[in-house]
DNA sequence: ATATTTATGCTCATTTTGAGTTTAAATATT
DNA sequence: AATATTTAAACTCAAAATGAGCATAAATAT
């Protein structure tokens, strides 16, 4: 098969594709599993042999990627008209999310790549802050277009969705003239809240701005704007089709459901610490925890246990080594829940 | 078109059809629209000329019920390997929740009907406090089939789920002999907490134990177990398919997301009273809220505002009357979120 | 020896939550 | 007409959860 996998599944008669997110993380760094240069995430058609949708994906994920995988969840399926088979019938893809141990990673085929998923979103990485690439670039553009709209309603609006999806403050975004009022520096950066699981929500803002290259109206053409020439590097790696999308819907899901059950499980190593129990969700999140806080936090839920053994540090002092208390996995799976209580 | 929906679709050339669960509510009943006599949920193939999933679910209710509708949502997506087209690939379906507002109710086909959606579910009506089938029929049944497990972990792993699933102690269920330790009555009720959105693990259990029709299992063979006569009467409404599961999954998606989005817009007509506002989350959560505190959650949102008149009341005071702030509608639409504070 | 680094235990003010009591304004009953 | 009943809505209060910080412990680096 040396076709590269962005051709090989065209000519099936079948209308159902899958498709996965392979998520990990080594040296506290996040990443997705791709093929074909980075440029798409493992994929294949639903065959009749298929006796569930999860089937397929993990037939064609270990034959694509040579990776075994544990978790798996359904994200959302999606609809490529653009993509037909021989009955002119609109190509139906199902994305799935998948979680690997560091420890359960293979040696791989050639084509696939673990790949640091903040490639692809530069964004999203607020680890060591806010990237300047939001202030410099990102905002100043999307505010462009708010003001492209129509009328001035639809501009209003538009200025809103902005700052909801951004975290930025109202003031800071009311009508144009944002350069002239105020040295803006530090007071944008603090003024809303930074929501991190909107990951699906700005990517789609930036699609519909014209601002990704996948996009079809990229790139934008309003007035004033013009798009520094290094833009498609900065703005991340683009992918084949609407792979990106699926990914950020994967970000999304994976870091609003890490709040409310403990799918973090699936990427850890048998023993750990708790710095770097800590350092895996932050590298999923994308932003800094509250140390003793999140301590609290898992002791509360009681997911895991002393080991009694500790750690032999590389610095400081050591730290307990702990693990996942498997005899509560089911409890752990179904606790969600904090309905204001029935009287 | 007078065959039945159940048959009319079986010799597509397509692989994928769309199906729909919508939802409405009418004299403080959640109902949901079905066709072919209370069996089905509207549905229909996916043809190449709809543009979109949407699209697609759209015009297969409209044309199968007349009901127009508005706020629409993806759920899941199905295989069914029982149902397969000319070219051997199994039927995949989509499914879909929608909201319809009761202002918007359409005068409907013969074969299109809203049914209370407890119809189906009987054992997810708490709002008169739990329904007396768990704790006579279910639970009993439930922990026939826990027994039924081949080794002792494997019990022991059914109970804990049972008393997850329907909010039972964990003394409760432990070993067999449950009914000669205590007069359980009350005890069971208040021990652990019921937790309404886990409509789909409760279906699922029940599915897996063989108490419900659809299932392949159905009877159960466990060796002293008799169903009572009227067992398929007490176990709520089978349908074809897995549409019932279908149902289930809009209903514990329905409960979990009005949590923390404000879905509720898309059924309460213009106006309303705060009560009328809590009786309508009230019908969808199947439990009966704190009327002060739910207010106050309704004020620190500030979703609603006063229209300045009041309810000509039948009883009581007369209550004001209420609108959705539709300028927020963006943001409460966003407005998710709740990670432990980056540092 | 002393500074630095990492881990972990503990405190404290603020906010959120669960669960009342009280007062108001209408209709129903005697 | 007087009183009970019903629904609405304002206010109180204790317990629990949350955000933020300080203090101490146990290792390595200078």
């Amino acid at each position: 098969m040396t076709l590269s996998y962005s051709h090989a599944h065209q000519q099936g008669s079948g209308t159902t594709e899958v498709v996965a997110v392979l998520v990990a993380i080594t040296d506290h760094i996040a990443r997705v599993l791709t093929v074909d240069q980075g440029k798409l995430l493992p994929n294949g058609p639903l065959m009749p042999l298929h006796r569930s949708l999860q089937a397929g994906v993990r037939q064609w994920v270990e034959e694509q990627t040579q990776q075994p995988l544990g978790y798996l969840e359904q994200l959302y399926t999606f609809v490529d008209t653009n993509r037909r088979n021989v009955d002119v019938h609109a190509l139906v893809y199902v994305s799935y999310l998948g979680l690997v141990q560091e420890t359960q990673m293979q040696a791989l085929q050639s084509q696939a790549l673990w790949r640091n998923w903040y490639d692809y979103f530069p964004w999203e990485n607020h680890l060591d802050g806010m990237p300047s690439i939001i202030m410099d670039f990102i905002i100043p553009m999307l505010l462009e277009w708010a003001s492209s709209a129509e009328d001035s309603v639809a501009r209003q609006r538009r200025r809103q969705r902005i700052g909801l999806c951004w975290g930025l403050s109202e003031e800071f975004l009311t009508d144009s003239e944002f350069i002239e009022t105020e040295p803006v520096g530090d007071k944008a950066d603090e003024s809303r809240e930074w929501i991190a699981e909107h990951v699906l929500l700005r990517y789609e803002m930036l699609y519909e701005a014209g601002l990704i290259p996948e996009a079809p109206n990229y790139p934008p053409n309003y007035q004033t704007v013009q798009l520094p020439s290094d833009w498609s590097q900065r703005i991340g790696i683009p992918m084949y089709y609407d792979h990106r999308r699926v990914i950020a819907t994967a970000i999304s899901r994976l870091r609003a459901k890490i709040e409310y059950r403990p799918l973090i499980f699936g990427l850890m190593p048998d023993v750990f610490t708790l710095s770097q129990l800590q350092q895996s969700v932050e590298a999923l999140s994308g932003i800094r925890l509250h140390k003793q806080n999140f301590r609290r936090l898992l002791e509360s839920q009681n997911l895991v246990m002393e080991t009694g053994e500790s750690s032999s540090a590389q610095r400081g002092r050591p730290a307990k080594l702990y693990r996942f208390r498997h005899d509560i996995e089911l409890q752990s799976l179904l606790m969600d829940s904090k309905l204001p209580k029935r009287k």
